[in-house]
DNA sequence: AGCACGCCGACT
DNA sequence: GTCGGCGTGCTC
């Protein structure tokens, strides 16, 4: 420094790490440009060139000054954003994201932002036209792209590469840009376009009654314009005002034909505006009255609520369905806000938003944004920046706005707390947002509210033990009653004869009495497939999966066994393969045998199914829910699924057949799902004044379970759950680790995914508390084979699963480069 | 993720 | 003899 002055000032901050959009286990460091330096800050975006023609905008980390010495670092080729779009909190959610889901940090940027914030392959290009007075050399093809530009303005690297039919464009791109005849377009910094509407305005001539009047006259003729006036006048405030033209057009029905010909009369002045989306989406719902007030039940919650939040960071609220809960979250919401503070509203699906929304909307006007993925991509951007600036301050959204860049949180609430789709399932990060939504609130030093009528088991758990405040709600509106529980003894009921196949006869009869009064009916059977288990008369052989140890599955619909772990399927046998016996009984039985026996027992019901095996295609599971919501069909038989996303309100019987199976090993769910399903059933009858039914059929009606349900006492039939569980030294509280091996070879992929399994069997040892299941699904035309390991989540467990995992996972991938290894940590 | 390189079998 | 598929390695 003494000896060389002029590189004082090169000595300061010149390099940047990035995190690049992509699944690479590090970050990447570039070369700060002088012309460049000072605007290059961590949150900013970049564009960059990584590889030999690819062109990224990558987020800035961090700045150093340590030249890397073990390669040349490349140049940063502009700076995207003026002002930092991530910040410091969001970074470390991020890190913290990456490390405990086991992703990279890409990926997780790839979930965070919105896809207008991130860009690649749309990249824009713009001629520039200082260039076409220069003498510059060009290939053929270059000239051409040159040519184009001169015309077309903007072209992405997309619309090159179709231009030129071929796929290596980027090199081209790049020798354009070091020619200097092309330049990255500033859309790309740009993030969204603003959207626009059609205003409409009435001439002002018309502000003359008399002229108004001679006006209608004249429409006489043209009813259809007629109508759109009228409503026009309707909607419009004064004589002169403006109104959305697609207003006009929905209200009265007419197409934009006839506005477009009042327009081009002068009855109308047309007008370009630029709407924001947020104010589009508030339009429609003027904000109702005062705050409704608390009951007293209400009230004692909110103030436990609050008592406890004292001393802990998040609250579980056990309400049951129709107790109110939303009003205390209102209350919540705005102490929060009017602290200055941000507040999140995390629920669990799109489609439940918009409810919900409207009764914040009215609340909070338009402090509030919707952020969800269902928005487009420049509405999300715009929300992104809202909420950036604080000028948005209460988001409700879907797990994803997990990522927006809050200034100052203050609450979380996550509604519906034990809902699975809050769990991200295929693109790494396979988050869950309820977990994550509790390490946001940790550093925002925010609060949390955990939401729901049937609590999730490692919540329940948590919060008996402490670890979170539990306040309970546990009283109706109107004194709501509880759905009549019945169970019926089916080992009896056939001594009896009183059985017809798998029903009992008074199920039987509910359904067709309920069917008679129009109500739906769903029955709830833990097992898809036909027969769950085949076994030889003879010789008890049983047909078993080749890769696991557990019994094929009959499906009769394809005429398959399969295994319901790893998806090996094969032919049923005619006879037993290990003695030529022609009998093979049938064990068990599935929806698939529930649907088709209830076919023969009471033909003239609708009947239709829902689980995994018929919702394999992507509208498939709307389409069996909206058709039975439409009234379209009255018995629905599914699997634990029925308890998602179905609307109540015309269901008054739900049928449990063999509730024996759900108390058993491995089944970890599905008693939670059966009282899900009872708790909701009874929350949406009672609304409605009647009562609703629910038949419980078992073999053992007198088990501790059944008896507590009958009591209906939701917390000690979890605590009973989870005593059971440790019993069996079965702890309630796992963590499931799935290790997700994607290859096109399925050989391949099978011989991996059992050295993997027995890498990581030496590795853990007993801490592989369950068996290794091999997985395989087909995903688009990729095979995915998952290695699940159960392991106890005791207090130094997850970090010692992890860094052991860590290893086997380098060790294999080191081994083994053309594999791809994702990790998923489930919560439970 | 993409892309290049090198190794194999299968073709005009 | 080349073409092209597939496994492997690398990208600041």
């Amino acid at each position: 420094m003494d000896h060389a002055p002029i590189s004082a000032d090169r000595e300061v901050k010149l390099f940047a790490e990035v995190i690049l959009p992509l699944a690479l286990p590090v970050n990447y460091t570039y070369r700060i440009p002088d012309s460049l330096s000072g605007k290059v800050v961590p949150g900013k975006r970049v564009a960059v060139q990584f590889g030999k023609s690819r062109l990224y905008s990558a987020l800035v980390r961090r700045i150093t000054d340590s030249f890397p010495s073990r390669y040349a670092p490349k140049e940063i080729l502009e700076v995207l954003d003026d002002e930092p779009i991530v910040n410091d909190v969001q970074f470390s959610f991020w890190d913290w994201m990456a490390s405990y889901y086991m992703c990279s940090k890409g990926e997780v940027m790839m979930a965070a932002l919105p896809a207008s914030l991130k860009l690649s392959s749309q990249t824009q290009i713009v001629l520039n036209r200082d260039s076409l007075e220069r003498e510059v050399t060009l290939s053929e093809n270059e000239a051409l792209i040159q040519q184009v530009l001169q015309q077309q303005q903007v072209l992405s690297v997309r619309d090159v590469a179709s231009l030129l039919n071929r796929k290596t464009v980027m090199p081209l791109i790049k020798s354009l840009l070091d020619k200097g005849i092309v330049y990255v377009s500033e859309q790309l910094s740009q993030g969204y376009r603003p959207r626009t509407a059609v205003y409409l305005q009435l001439d002002p001539a018309y502000r003359d009654t008399e002229k108004l009047k001679e006006l209608y006259q004249l429409l006489e003729k043209a009813p259809r314009q007629l109508d759109a006036l009228m409503t026009y006048m309707r909607l419009a405030k004064h004589r002169t005002g403006w109104v959305p033209k697609k207003d006009v057009a929905e209200e009265s029905g007419v197409s934009s034909g006839v506005i477009q010909a009042l327009i081009e009369k002068e009855v109308f002045h047309a007008e370009i505006r630029e709407v924001s989306r947020l104010a589009a989406h508030e339009t429609g719902f003027p904000p109702e009255g005062n705050a409704q007030a608390f009951s007293p039940a209400q009230e004692r919650a909110y103030h436990q609520t609050r008592t406890q939040l004292q001393s802990r960071d998040a609250v579980l609220l056990h309400g049951v369905t129709a107790s109110g809960k939303t009003l205390i979250y209102i209350k919540l919401i705005e102490e929060c806000l009017e602290k200055g503070q941000q507040a999140l509203y995390l629920l669990p699906e799109i489609a439940i938003t918009e409810q919900m929304t409207r009764r914040l909307r009215a609340r909070f006007g338009n402090q509030l944004a919707v952020y969800h993925s269902r928005f487009n991509d420049n509405e999300r951007g715009e929300i992104w920046k809202k909420v950036s600036q604080g000028t948005c301050r209460l988001v409700v959204g879907a797990r994803s706005a997990l990522f927006l860049p809050f200034q100052k949180l203050g609450l979380i609430i996550v509604d519906e707390e034990h809902e699975n789709s809050y769990k991200q399932f295929d693109p790494a990060p396979r988050y869950h947002a309820r977990d994550s939504a509790l390490y946001l609130a940790g550093l925002h030093r925010a609060q949390t509210i955990l939401g729901s009528a049937t609590p999730s088991l490692e919540t329940f758990y948590n919060a008996s033990e402490g670890k979170y405040g539990l306040v309970k709600l546990p009283q109706r509106y109107g004194d709501v009653m509880l759905p009549e529980t019945v169970v019926v003894d089916m080992l009896r009921e056939s001594r009896k004869k009183a059985t017809h196949s798998h029903f009992s006869g008074l199920l039987l009869e509910e359904i067709r009495k309920s069917v008679e009064q129009r109500k739906q009916v769903i029955l709830f059977r833990n097992r898809r497939g036909y027969v769950p288990l085949l076994q030889c008369h003879t010789c008890g052989y049983i047909p078993q999966c080749l890769n696991c140890d557990i019994s094929l599955t009959y499906h009769r619909s394809s005429e398959k066994l399969v295994c319901h772990y790893c998806g090996y399927s094969e032919k049923p046998l005619a006879s037993c393969p290990a003695c030529g016996s022609h009998h093979m009984e049938q064990k068990g039985f599935g929806t698939e045998k529930v649907e088709d026996e209830l076919k023969i027992l009471l033909p003239e019901v609708r009947i239709s199914r829902l689980d995994l095996d018929n919702t394999r295609s992507k509208n498939a599971f709307q389409q069996i829910l909206n058709d039975f919501e439409d009234g379209k069909v009255d018995v629905l038989v599914g699997t634990q699924m029925v308890t998602k996303g179905l609307d109540f309100h015309n269901v008054n019987l739900v049928g449990i057949l063999d509730a024996d199976s759900l108390f058993r090993y491995p089944d970890f769910r599905s008693f939670e799902r059966s009282y899900q399903l009872m708790v909701q059933v009874s929350g949406r009858s009672g609304r409605r004044t009647e009562r609703g039914k629910v038949i419980i059929q078992t073999t053992s009606p007198g088990h501790p379970i059944i008896d507590l349900v009958l009591q209906n006492d939701y917390d000690a039939f979890y605590r009973s759950e989870i005593e059971e569980r440790r019993q069996f030294s079965y702890p309630p509280f796992f963590r499931l680790i799935t290790v997700h091996l994607k290859h096109k070879n399925e050989e391949y992929l099978a011989e991996k995914a059992a050295s993997f399994a027995s890498l990581v069997k030496s590795r853990f040892g007993s801490r592989v508390l369950g068996p290794q299941i091999p997985l395989v699904s087909r995903v688009r035309n990729l095979y995915l084979r998952n290695v699940l390991i159960k392991i106890d989540r005791e207090k130094d467990s997850l970090s010692k699963v992890k860094e052991i995992l860590g290893v086997c996972l380098t060790e294999m991938r080191a081994r083994h480069k053309s594999l791809l290894i994702q990790v998923d940590v489930d919560p439970l």
